[in-house]
DNA sequence: CGCGAGTGACGACAGTTGTAGACACCCCGA
DNA sequence: TCGGGGTGTCTACAACTGTCGTCACTCGCG
């Protein structure tokens, strides 16, 4: 059921924000969004109500006013934005990520090692065919 | 100058079918995205002029036909595409990556290779704030 | 010569995304 | 009590995408 994820930058951007800062009041999510890219107060309404019709948010009434909630954490936000461009615009094709890492040629420490991790603990699977 | 690649699913799929099949007949497009997808001959041929318009593809005559041809190699193509939707979606940030791989579990023997390879070829970049 | 098939150019329409203004409320402080 | 600020809901609009139908043209085969 998990319902498709936005593909609009600026919608993943959103829920990527409330995902990551826990229940957060809409106030707060205008404040960096305004603050960071000029948008109005309602726009960033609007998105988050999109969100919330799709699924991807939820809200409760807090002394008044609402807190927003994302459905997903922000890392599964991050991987399964990732894995839906993988399978919808790379037809899930990996090796174009290789292709990606080897052109940007340095990360940092921390994704470094994460990579590496991830790396280490992939199998090669039975070849399937397409 | 390199303009933005599409972010839709099925142009990005429509470009990389040209960027892989060398110069193509759009009739040959068409072929293969009807017979797969069951999509009509003009919501291919749509398509590719819209990439055209935005310079991703050109075409030349060819025997009383146009045949087409993109600008980038699929390859190019494919890890543009993929850097693009890291910076916008992801902003910049790579450990979505090594998440969405550890979530996968497996990968084909040579998309393992190709990772393998590219990891082991990225450096730790100094700490970048951000 | 005439017609049907292949080829291209257009115009259309619905759904999604990005952005925002307008309006209606509600509550607190002067 | 009244007015202004913070809060939510609605409506709107322009791009961009995904999908087509239609029209006009051309060329080779009966």
């Amino acid at each position: 059921m998990p319902r498709p994820l936005p593909t609009g930058a600026q919608e993943l951007a959103v829920l990527r924000h409330v995902a990551e800062h826990g229940p957060i009041a809409v106030s707060r999510v205008v404040e960096a969004f305004a603050a960071e890219l000029g948008l109005a107060r309602s726009t960033v309404l609007t998105v988050m109500e999109r969100l919330r019709r799709k699924g991807h948010l939820s809200r409760r009434r807090v002394d008044g006013v609402y807190v927003y909630e994302s459905a997903l954490s922000e890392q599964h936000v991050l991987s399964r934005a990732l894995g839906q461009f993988v399978d919808r615009a790379l037809q899930g094709s990996v090796s174009p990520i290789a292709a990606y890492l080897t052109e940007r040629g340095e990360v940092s420490e921390a994704e470094l090692r994460a990579l590496k991790a991830a790396v280490r603990a992939l199998k090669a699977a039975p070849a399937e065919d397409e």
